[in-house]
DNA sequence: CTTCGAAACTGATCTCCCTCAGCACAGGAT
DNA sequence: ATCCTGTGCTGAGGGAGATCAGTTTCGAAG
């Protein structure tokens, strides 16, 4: 058995994928291209921008206000998609940076289509890749609007740990993660300064520990009824479609 | 010339329809349903839900936290899908409330792929609506983790006009909105208390009333400056592919 | 080995917004 | 006619988190 890519043991979570169908896939991995750490990746502002399917590395998606202040408004790891959103945009409505060095290829959206012709049940796995990825951005905003500061960071942590999970890069004992406290704190819409105060509370609770790129999780269970995590939204427990 | 439907006239903002495209887009209504307002709209939780598109009233969707608050994420005015995200997921992860009373109707998946496979425009018309509504979303986040109370409401506000415009339901002076500043407070994560008091702020500095069901804004221009709101985000300066 | 800069960390102060508690008003129900 | 509930509105007090102004740590570059 050969290694499958992340995003192969994404789709994997929601519906059981043939061989045939993983051949298929393959065919839509166009070109090969790799972004540099803090070089954000610009879109030109015209049609027929291209997504990317993230091999690996760190990406996240933000805006900057008139003010300065920025708001990142999702994290992207391997296996997941990447500009998906703006395809069909005339202008870009929000910038890209990669954290890590990333490793992407180009998916031509006549590929997809063209496979989605073909292929109805990996068409329907796509799209719940898609529409996942808006679930998290509605649970995110949710977070901002009506959680504390404490329940709202732990919470992105969890979700972090599951996404990784579904991609064999985590495990309930926690994960390496590339981020800082400046971009926890762009993405919760919180300052740096109170980021650091809630990992200081949530490390001296022996809940989690955010240190020198790495998550380790200390007490899963409790840490999921202290900030009351439902992951029922990331609808990801097992293949449904066999 | 016959009176288009909302959702047409939406999509026609993005791509100039054909006759026989519009004839197309008739297929795709299915059955008619009506919700009262206050009731919410219950998924079953099963497979196969139903997406559907708004003819008349307004709806919006919410999450409600462990704690009892609520977040709402988003508002449907006419010619606004409904549901379409969550078709695919076998829980629903969110509810949906009518605030006035609603006619739908009804989209199932099976005909949007088959209209999809024989008009490509559509088929890009109709995605390049669903990419604005979550465009819609990650707006939302933004002003929810960055903007103050104000701005946010005001910003909120605006947005809801140009939308409305674009069916025909709103002109630069103003619009009828059956909201209640309890629907702002639950979607801007603020308190009513507070809501009330922002927009006693807008009232006194001239920018905007809102009040008994109608929005009326005295001076576009400079509330628009005042809250920085640049509609680039929902793209829909006219149509492009003609 | 030293310098530099980014990131982590801390204390003091301030402020925006929440919570609580209450009043006013309108429309529907009895 | 009056009750009642939902909505709008207001004041007082408190608190979560922002801002300001630092120090410390550590790895990378010189």
């Amino acid at each position: 058995m050969i290694a499958l890519s992340p995003f192969a043991r994404k789709l994997g979570a929601f519906v059981a994928l043939s061989d045939a169908e993983l051949a298929a896939l393959d065919q839509l991995y166009g070109r090969r291209k790799s972004f540099l750490a803090g070089r954000d990746i610009v879109y030109q502002g015209q049609i027929k921008q291209s997504a990317y399917i993230l091999a690996s590395g760190w990406v996240c998606s933000y805006k900057i206000l008139p003010s300065g202040t920025r708001q990142i408004v999702e994290f992207q790891i391997p296996g997941d998609f990447l500009g998906l959103r703006s395809v069909l945009f005339r202008t870009p409505d929000h910038n890209i940076e990669p954290i890590t060095r990333v490793e992407a290829s180009e998916v031509l959206a006549s590929d997809l289509l063209d496979v989605f012709g073909r292929t109805p049940r990996l068409a329907t796995a796509v799209l719940w890749a898609a529409s996942r990825d808006e679930a998290m951005v509605v649970e995110h905003l949710v977070g901002i609007g009506r959680r504390d500061a404490l329940e709202r960071t732990a919470h992105f942590l969890l979700e972090l740990c599951t996404r990784l999970m579904l991609v064999g890069m985590a495990t309930t004992d926690g994960y390496a993660c590339p981020l800082s406290q400046y971009h926890l704190a762009d993405a919760l819409g919180l300052s740096a300064v109170h980021v650091n105060r809630v990992l200081r509370e949530l490390r001296e609770d022996a809940l989690l520990t955010f240190q020198k790129g790495q998550v380790t999780i200390h007490d899963f269970k409790r840490l999921i009824d202290r900030v009351e995590f439902d992951r029922t939204y990331l609808d990801q427990d097992g293949p449904l479609l066999r």
